[in-house]
DNA sequence: GTTTTGACACCCG
DNA sequence: TCGGGTGCCAAAA
């Protein structure tokens, strides 16, 4: 399923970057289904391999998060990611995978 | 009930 | 204003 694909281009995404949920959805070939890949790491299906929390809106907002957003923006800081007022520096983010 | 796929409404320019 | 893009949701199987 396209989870895969999610899972894949996710991990793509290096150590101390975020990447978009658009952005995703464009490389697995479904600029639409932006929502479905919230979904997909929602469920996780692949534990802690999937850093679905350096997954951000492409408007640089956290977005929702299944375990926590407030935990989304610990671990954001975590990896080196500057989380500041729910907004994520945009240099943080390729919109290109 | 749970899991997967997807078009639309809301927001920004 | 209208159009385009995004979204961790909702509907269908």
């Amino acid at each position: 399923m396209f989870a895969d694909l999610v899972y894949q281009v996710l991990r793509k995404v290096p150590r101390g970057k975020v990447t978009t949920y658009s952005a995703i959805a464009r490389a697995i070939g479904k600029p639409k289904a932006a929502r479905a890949v919230g979904n997909a790491l929602n469920k996780n299906p692949y534990a802690p391999q999937v850093p679905c929390h350096r997954v951000i809106k492409n408007s640089g907002e956290v977005g929702g998060f299944a375990h926590g957003t407030k935990k989304k923006i610990q671990l954001l800081g975590r990896e080196g990611v500057i989380v500041k007022n729910g907004r994520v520096g945009k240099e943080f983010i390729v919109k290109h995978l």
